[in-house]
DNA sequence: ATATTTTATACGTTAAAGCGTATTTTATGG
DNA sequence: CCATAAAATACGCTTTAACGTATAAAATAT
């Protein structure tokens, strides 16, 4: 998933966190945060910290990439 | 490039603007950010903001991506 | 070597991220 | 329906990101 805004990053954690079949709480006990700081990255209403999105996405699993904009790859191994 | 850490996003963000030739104030002002900030990031020394990652990132042509976390493959050039 | 350019650091200020906690609103199950 | 669970919002507080600006340090010419 290209993330482009916080909106485009809280849906990429939302939908990883319900196929975990996880809480906020739960995801907020993993990561060390706040239930309500998980609804507000959800939600897009919050600037977030690298630190905080590293936290989230450790937490999920998943990993953070940069990658060329103009190289649109099709990568198999995600999902 | 996997970013785990903010010293994993300064390098990539320093290796992709030294490619593009730019100076630190260049990228800077094409992210409509300060000089100093970007130096800051470079090095690893601030908990940037995901607005500030993604104006850099942009500016630079790149994107934010979210992947499922794979096995680190070997890198020989590690040892 | 020294002038010039580039990068790093410093300092006070402002805005907001994240905290703990409590409560409200919404979704779900019985 | 209603009860319970889950998610969203609120509040005051502390910390810090990012700002503008100035300058120091380091790198790169000349």
């Amino acid at each position: 998933m290209t993330i482009r805004s916080s909106k485009d990053l809280g849906a990429t954690i939302r939908r990883a966190r319900k196929a975990q079949k996880l809480k906020q709480v739960d995801l907020a006990t993993k990561a060390s945060l706040r239930q309500p700081l998980i609804s507000e990255l959800e939600n897009g209403t919050t600037n977030a910290t690298l630190d905080t999105v590293l936290k989230v996405l450790a937490a999920l699993k998943l990993d953070l990439t940069v990658v060329s904009r103009r190289k649109a790859s099709f990568d198999p191994t995600e999902y």
